[in-house]
RNA sequence: GCUGCUAUAGCUCAGUCGGUAGAGCACGUCAUUGGUAAUGACGAGGUCAUCGGUCCGAAUCCGAUUAGCAGCUCCA
């Protein structure tokens, strides 16, 4: 005898029994559900119930009942590769975010046509509604099954496997995969199926490896959610601030200046500089002290840093890098050496720690040619850049300061919803090869700042291998519109650095000590964030950071003066305000393209001006009615001040 | 850098079998209309991304380059 608890109601069992009969029993069961919990692992409804334990039953709304539907659909989705195209090689397939992929190894490349051809064929197999069976073996007959099937990257992955794993393979029909699982009982339940993409991806994801091609797709047990799906990526693609930031003219591009390259148009250079005046602005608040340092550098300065040995492909480079009988300059692609150079001014006390440098950076970094995106990723940009150089009492207190000025910033634009932190680490394995120091010296670093951020009550995930050459960071990870996460802001605590730039200062005690430095941003690059602003925003900027803040429209002949009029008044107290009076006498038929991304619009016509008003309108709240300009004006400049979003 | 796709007017796109280029919107002029997504007429705009090849002839076929997109790898 066994208890059996579904939480809503307990039964005991003789004999072993599936999940599937178990619910059943219970009267439980729906066609809903398509997977289990059991006692905390996720299982399919035929795995079998043997002992007292507690079961979870999943629907495709639960996270783990979808990531086993996905899985499944990228088996079938692999069944009908090798159903028309038996001479590929399969690798992987997992579930994903987004749905599932499958990766494959194949002559013939995944075209459109081929995709169509393998979503007719993933239906019929899902039509022939075949049962999914799971079976174990021992390594060598695993080995020699993927052998006879001709699959030589599964026969790998099981070399691979650790020694006491279980080998679990799931069938269904003709088709056989080398499998973790779980999965659904039968293929019958993956009712709508789309392949979005085919891309290529490396097997093991190792530049140095074989190139496969992935094939993307998504999955639903009805046809309307699929739709649904789509309906929900098109909206989000009207929001890519490729797109829009393009249509509105935030930015452009242009072949011959080159990739990576953009042109800020006068409305994104107007929301960078009023970002980046306000940051200023704030970080002096805060003590910081402004730097401006050069944006170049003989070789001989990145080899002091490090970036010589660890950055060298990532710079531009002017002049022969091996011809020492000649000077040779290099683009900064980070300003810690040139900042630090203000410290080494001159002698330092510790009186003037912490010595906190704030700088708006322009910094070059040359990506490879596939690596560019708009404005997220590009090859020149322009960085809320700054050091903190400190007394190592002072490290956990400056750390909270750069973290709460991080996050105010990041909350004011209205960012920090979609934010979450990562503690990035380093990879022991690659000491010597991407990371500088000692072990000793990464041990530390790391232990100060897990405390620290653990006093703080940050809560984090850990990234290996993510850190900097030159010590740990707390990146503050973004998550677009696209569910794609980018690094939006970085605090990095740095050991290394101080020591090799000779950086030291003399303590209470009349001993020469060497400074921890923290490197931080406090807004990140000010091109990615235009380019998540446009995209949070959908190009409808919060009032304070419109590049363009207010619209008047003047109707007939009569009024355009006093628009103009009206537009001095506000131009004169900061207000970015433009006259429509393209359409002067057009009346009724004045066109309203883009109106929507400007906050205000103010109309003046008779009705108005007889009050001595203007008619108000605004984004948010609609028609607002007439109000004079100096209610107007006083009413705009308080939201502005306090960048209500 | 890698895999796949793409490039025709400012924008969105037609252009069939290889025979010297088309629409709508936008833009300009004139006329017309007094309140929030589209008045009418006329006009201007393209070395079909660039370079090379095949051909009597290339927007169209082939190659290279450049740029853009998706993904991989890398990164703020």
């Amino acid at each position: 005898m066994f208890k059996v608890s579904f939480f809503e109601k307990t039964l005991e069992f003789e004999a072993p029994l599936s999940v599937f009969d178990a619910a059943k029993a219970a009267e439980l069961v729906t066609r809903a559900h398509i997977a289990a919990e059991v006692g905390g692992t996720v299982v399919g409804m035929t795995h079998l119930l043997a002992g007292d334990c507690e079961v979870k039953l999943l629907t495709f709304t639960d996270a783990a009942g979808k990531h086993v539907f996905d899985h499944t659909a990228a088996h079938i989705l692999a069944q009908a590769v090798k159903r028309l195209y038996p001479a590929t090689k399969l690798t992987i397939g997992p579930a994903v975010e987004s749905g599932f992929y499958y990766d494959f190894d194949s002559d013939i490349p995944f075209t459109p046509d081929v995709l169509a051809a393998l979503e007719g064929e993933m239906k019929k197999i899902v039509k022939e509604n075949l049962l999914i069976e799971r079976f174990e073996l021992p390594r060598e007959e695993a080995r020699a099954l993927m052998e006879e099937k001709g699959e030589p990257y599964k026969m790998q992955l099981i070399d691979e496997l650790p020694a006491d794993a279980v080998i679990s393979f799931y069938r269904q029909g003709e088709f056989v995969d080398l499998c973790a699982g779980p999965h659904l009982f039968s293929t019958a339940a993956v009712k709508a199926i789309k392949l979005t993409q085919c891309t290529g991806a490396y097997w093991k994801g190792d530049q140095k490896n074989k190139m496969l091609q992935r094939v993307y797709g998504a999955a639903f047990p009805s046809k309307e959610e699929l739709k649904a799906h789509l309906e929900a990526l098109e909206e989000a693609r009207k929001r890519d601030h490729n797109k829009i930031g393009r249509e509105l003219e935030y930015f452009t591009t242009v072949e011959e200046i080159g990739q990576g390259l953009p042109i800020l148009l006068p409305k994104g250079s107007r929301v960078i500089q009023t970002l980046q005046r306000w940051i200023e602005d704030e970080e002096q608040k805060r003590g910081y002290l402004l730097t401006k340092t050069p944006l170049m550098a003989k070789r001989e300065l990145f080899k002091i840093s490090g970036h010589w040995d660890h950055y060298r492909d990532g710079m531009f480079i002017m002049g022969d890098p091996d011809d020492y009988s000649k000077e040779c300059f290099a683009l900064r692609p980070m300003t810690c050496p040139f900042q630090y150079q203000v410290f080494l001014n001159k002698k330092r006390s510790y009186r003037e720690l912490p010595m906190r440098l704030g700088e708006t950076s322009t910094l070059f970094r040359n990506e490879d040619s596939g690596e560019m995106h708009g404005l997220i990723r590009v090859r020149q940009f322009t960085i809320s850049e700054g050091h903190l150089v400190l007394r190592p009492e002072q490290l956990e207190e400056e750390f909270r300061g750069c973290l709460e000025l991080a996050k105010y910033v990041l909350d004011t634009v209205g960012m920090l919803e979609n934010c979450t932190f990562r503690f990035s680490q380093w990879d022991p394995a690659r000491a010597g090869i991407k990371y500088e120091g000692t072990a000793e010296q990464w041990e530390e670093a790391q232990r100060v700042m897990g405390n620290i951020l653990d006093n703080l009550g940050v809560q984090y995930t850990i990234g290996i291998d993510e850190a900097a050459f030159y010590g740990p960071k707390l990146d503050i990870q973004y998550k677009n519109v696209f569910g794609k996460e980018d690094t939006i802001v970085t605090i990095q605590i740095d050991m290394l650095l101080a020591e090799k730039f000779g950086m030291e200062y003399v303590d209470s005690d009349g001993q020469m000590k060497t400074p921890y430095i923290i490197h931080r941003t406090s807004l990140g690059c000010y091109e990615r964030t235009l380019a998540y602003l446009i995209e949070l925003y959908a190009g409808a900027l919060p009032t304070w950071m419109a590049p363009e803040q207010v619209r008047i429209l003047p109707i007939g002949d009569e009024h355009i003066d006093y628009a103009y009029d009206v537009k001095r008044r506000l131009a004169a107290k900061g207000v970015r305000v433009e006259v429509d009076d393209r359409n002067e006498t057009i009346g009724k038929k004045i066109r309203t393209t883009q109106l929507e991304k400007v906050p205000y619009m103010l109309v003046i016509g008779d009705n108005e001006m007889n009050a001595g008003t203007v008619a108000v309108r605004s984004r948010k709240e609609g028609d607002k009615g007439a109000v004079t300009v100096d209610e107007f004006l006083s009413d705009l400049l308080v939201e502005i001040e306090e960048k209500r979003r």
